[in-house]
DNA sequence: CTAAGTGCAAAATGTTTGCATACTT
DNA sequence: AAGTATGCAAACATTTTGCACTTAG
């Protein structure tokens, strides 16, 4: 368990303060890095794309941010989830509807359940990154 | 919204027979668009890169496919799982080491639980046919 | 014959990279 | 000053699409 310490970035620059602060105001929600990008340029925040992928990437690297490929969306997904996320047990697994394609986060101990049996009785731990709950929500049953 | 998929198969072709006669070769494997494309161009065989994108969103459609977009690799992979009929008999999960790719059958009660639970609290209905567990299996952890 | 399916190449996305410049320490 | 970060645009990779041609029913 090594902390958290930047493997990466040597310097601190303005654009990186900029997107983490940033991501710290939406934690749990998931978003494109289309989507940071178009929110800076609204801004008239000065980040180009480039910057933000090479961000998010090393971020996700830390630790500190998610990335999630959720079928139906063909760009990639980050998630804020702090600097502590590993220390809490708190995953975050997806369920995706197969008919209207909402995504519902969930933050539930049923699931930790499952995956501790999993590990348990079947030696399988399970991802919480790379595993999404597929069939219907709700309003699609 | 995104919806509506469209229109299954209404012709018998040679291509879509070829296809999906392969994909049943390799059933549990994933595999990707371009991998299809590769092995029949090795093959001889004449089907496009079109129509295997084509045929292979629209088998997800069907249900008989199941589309995956594991981290890591920025292309989707696609799955041989077969028609609803067998799945129905007894409530099967797979759990998918995304390391050596070995497929695991799940048959326990932990995962009705959890299926059970998504319904009651989270009006989900999670689907066994086209829900992988991704992670690490025992021998790879 | 008609509508559906196919192939090709071009377009549309999404992500990464080379390189010159600006910035941090 | 030395080395890192940034921005821009071009390169890449994957998937989709327009359109003419072929084929199944």
């Amino acid at each position: 368990m090594e902390a958290a310490m930047n493997t990466h970035s040597k310097y601190k620059t303005k654009q990186k303060d900029i997107l983490i602060n940033y991501l710290k105001t939406v934690p749990g929600v998931h978003i494109t890095a289309r989507e940071v990008c178009s929110y800076f340029a609204g801004q008239g925040a000065s980040i180009s794309q480039a910057t933000v992928y090479r961000h998010l990437e090393e971020l996700v690297d830390e630790g500190i941010v998610s990335k999630y490929t959720v079928d139906g969306n063909t760009s990639a997904c980050f998630e804020y989830t702090g600097t502590e996320a590993h220390v809490h047990a708190e995953v975050c697994y997806h369920c995706k509807c197969v008919k209207c394609g909402k995504l519902i986060h969930l933050h539930c101990d049923e699931v930790g359940t499952l995956q501790n049996h999993l590990l348990a009785e079947h030696s399988f731990k399970m991802d919480p990154q790379r595993t999404v709950f597929y069939g219907l929500c709700g309003d699609c049953i």
